[in-house]
DNA sequence: ATTTTTGTCGATAATTGATTAAAGGATTTA
DNA sequence: TAAATCCTTTAATCAATTATCGACAAAAAT
């Protein structure tokens, strides 16, 4: 069974240059140059290129989602904003481990193609479901609807922010354990902001 | 001189392509079709695909800065803080009105290419000095240096995910007057989160 | 031991995409 | 009106990419 680890030199590389140059960036020669393979072996392995890309995404959104719901099980029974607290710890850790997948992926979502939806029927439906009900459950009824809609979008820029705006904070990922102290930190920061928006969100109930 | 309308022609049809397959994922021959013009066309006014894309994005950008200029002109003297606020709303409402380039820049600017080098260094180094400068004086002194970058951070993000969380709150921006409500609407909440980390920073110095 | 399955390779077919050359209209300028 | 410039089309070429086929070796199963 030398089939492993061949198939995931591919994916490997292939995960690598659509993170650099993106799907259609790149051709199947150039994953197969990098993976050091013969550009047949993607065909047999995966049906060809978009195959490939199916099973990366795939298994990035799979094991995202076990990540999401071991977090939510961990810890339930907990006061929502610690829940919600710590999932988003889990899932900035999870994007962190895997950034250039994450990278790619956030970038090929706002295409428009069949896949894309797809995805976003299968997996991201999910991921927002929970993120959402966790979130209204934190923030409260306190505020407007309106309000509120606005929040969860700043509150899901955030997850996504470093990974697109990469070329900003690339340099501070340099070194040994500078993935856990990014993720921390950044954990924090987002932490601070819902801390806050829950207290403008109490004054007004007891008002 | 009906070069200009075609010329148009083209370059629209580009924009609205390129932001729904991605530059890579549209062929000529898509854009002539969409555009109902000749392929060679392309060649002859942009000197390729490639000419076509510089054209429309160093537009968009030249257009772009020149609207952040008058903005920190026009508010030449007033404090740190609304001005700020006022540069904010420019950045928003201009994205708006060119959300489908927006988008599509945004996505394309994560990739790794000399083109995207190049618009780096020309455009997004001057937007990202104005940006910070004004950050800087409105958030103060008083916070470290460290948690400052972290807030940068997230308020570049803030004025980038509309445009990258576009499926999430499209269906919100229809109708006639539509983009202008959510150009003020969620400046408002980006000011909010300004003011409240002001306050912070305020609150810091004085005791 | 031999048959079957699995993994790998080189070559190539088939498709698709970008660019150019040449020439005919149209429009402007002299 | 003639010349020059600009716009557009047709057709062809050039380049690159993906997918597949057939041969061949290694490993597993019988």
């Amino acid at each position: 069974m030398k089939n492993n680890v061949t198939k995931q030199k591919v994916v490997d590389a292939a995960s690598s240059l659509f993170f650099q140059k993106g799907f259609h960036g790149t051709s199947v020669r150039d994953i197969a140059d990098r993976a050091s393979v013969n550009v047949s072996l993607i065909s047999y392995y995966f049906k060809g290129k978009q195959g490939l890309l199916e099973y990366a995404v795939t298994n990035y959104y799979e094991a995202y989602l076990e990540k999401i719901e071991e977090s939510l099980e961990k810890t339930e029974g907990d006061s929502a904003i610690c829940r919600l607290n710590e999932l988003i710890f889990t899932i900035i850790h999870y994007k962190q481990m895997h950034h250039q997948l994450t990278c790619f992926i956030q970038r090929e979502l706002s295409l428009d193609s069949v896949f894309v939806r797809e995805m976003t029927v299968t997996y991201l439906a999910k991921e927002n479901y929970y993120l959402k009900e966790l979130f209204q459950e934190t923030i409260g009824g306190s505020i407007g609807q309106d309000e509120k809609r606005y929040l969860f979008m700043q509150l899901k820029g955030m997850l996504i922010t470093p990974y697109i705006l990469l070329s900003d904070w690339k340099d501070q990922i340099v070194g040994e354990y500078a993935h856990e102290q990014f993720v921390k930190k950044y954990t924090k920061s987002i932490q601070k902001w819902i801390e806050f928006n829950t207290n403008i969100s109490m004054e007004r109930k007891n008002k």
